[in-house]
DNA sequence: AAGTGGTCTAGACCACTCC
DNA sequence: GAGTGGTCTAGACCACTTG
């Protein structure tokens, strides 16, 4: 046997999600795997990788689904907001914490400020027409953003906030981009199967003036989005 | 929620990596799963996740390893072996394929062409430290490099061949990063386990006159490869 | 030949959704 | 309650590497 089973699977089953349209139901997976005659095991590892590749969709009690293609969003210093919007999307947040940390020295080295300085943990749940895409933590120096918790709105733009509130002018930021596996609880709050693909971005950005503005942990499903960057010599 | 099996196993597994060192030999599969009281399934479900991430690397018919940190590449228009060589490995090239093909409406449409015009197709391994990390596939215009079959080396930089040999002065480029899940033949070429997550890149460029250069596909072991981008507001 | 990771089967039970 | 996807077991055989 040279190609693995499950792969010959899987191409036979791009052939049908091609014959049905966007969102179509497939058949059970106990069916499928009759109909193809290869263990359950087999047609599930299959599925499996239709999935993170962002073909298919399965939801537990309902059934498995034609995915719609993927989001593509720029890698920039923009904001989510705008950027969706761009795009015909609508756009949402859910705040699931927002604390104040004490900084250790790889967090007080990216805002600029001393080992063991309060910081904002902001943790949200970024939403694409009420599906969730992704996971934000974001961090600021409390120091520099004192009223932040007066004039941030939950449901808010963060970006919109920062710069049309306290009058923060985005100059330059460096994005580190790798994919990894979610944790149960990241999965849980992105609504996604376990051990799915994720984007994982580190993201750390300085004002006009060269000053740390934020340092950001966003987690997308690697299965919902994609990025887009300008590229330079 | 109850916690998965096989991510308690994961969490257990990544202290035991903590006291081994990178490049330490695990204990192999059956025995682990003895030791953890789980099934063979579900230890390697763990060791899967772990692999995705990069904290291990399996090599069939020897044994499972601590792996090294993954290696961080620029996203912008410079040469893959000067980058490499800024971060202290050895950049490596291989050439799977080097045909002339028919440039169908997306290609030509990239590449400023007709439909149905010849465009090279360049497939080439890339190695760091004789390690194949990822797969490029180069679509350039016959047109506009008559001339590349005669002046590129199979060994040598495709960006400082056109640069310096070809006059050619890079301006601005895009390129779209997604993950997806290797092929049989992708897997086969990387030397990597099938079914572990890649970083996926499209890119086109352009020069400074805005005419298109090259359309670029490239598969980045996931496991091995991540990116790192400057941003603009 | 022995030992390793890689693939696959058959079957069981759980968690969730909908009727 | 019925049907779906999600997790897990026990066991088998294959493919590869090393001695």
């Amino acid at each position: 046997m040279t190609v693995p089973l499950h792969f010959a699977v899987k191409t036979r089953l791009m052939e049908l999600l091609d014959r049905l349209g966007e969102g179509a139901a497939l058949p059970p997976e106990r069916t499928l795997a009759k109909e193809f005659e290869v263990s359950r095991w087999t047609m599930r590892q299959a599925i499996r990788e239709l999935t993170a590749d962002g073909r298919l969709r399965a939801r537990q009690g309902q059934g498995t689904f034609v995915a719609t293609p993927k989001l593509i969003q720029p890698l920039a210093l923009v904001s989510y907001t705008e950027a969706l919007r761009a795009q015909g999307q609508v756009p949402g947040r859910e705040v699931v914490r927002f604390d104040e940390v004490v900084a250790d020295a790889v967090l007080a080295e990216k805002l600029g400020i001393a080992e063991g300085a309060p910081a904002y943990e902001l943790e949200r749940i970024l939403f694409a027409d009420e599906q969730p895409i992704g996971l934000e933590t974001t961090y600021l120096a409390v120091s520099r953003f004192p009223t932040l918790r007066e004039v941030l709105l939950p449901t808010g733009s963060l970006y919109r906030c920062l710069t049309d509130d306290l009058g923060v002018r985005f100059g330059e930021g460096e994005e580190i981009v790798e994919t990894v596996m979610a944790t149960p609880r990241e999965a849980e709050l992105l609504k996604a199967t376990q051990s799915l693909p994720m984007l994982l971005l580190h993201r750390t950005s300085r004002d006009t003036d060269g000053k740390p503005i934020e340092a950001v942990r966003s987690l997308y499903r690697g299965d919902r989005v994609g990025f887009r960057a300008t590229l330079r010599p």
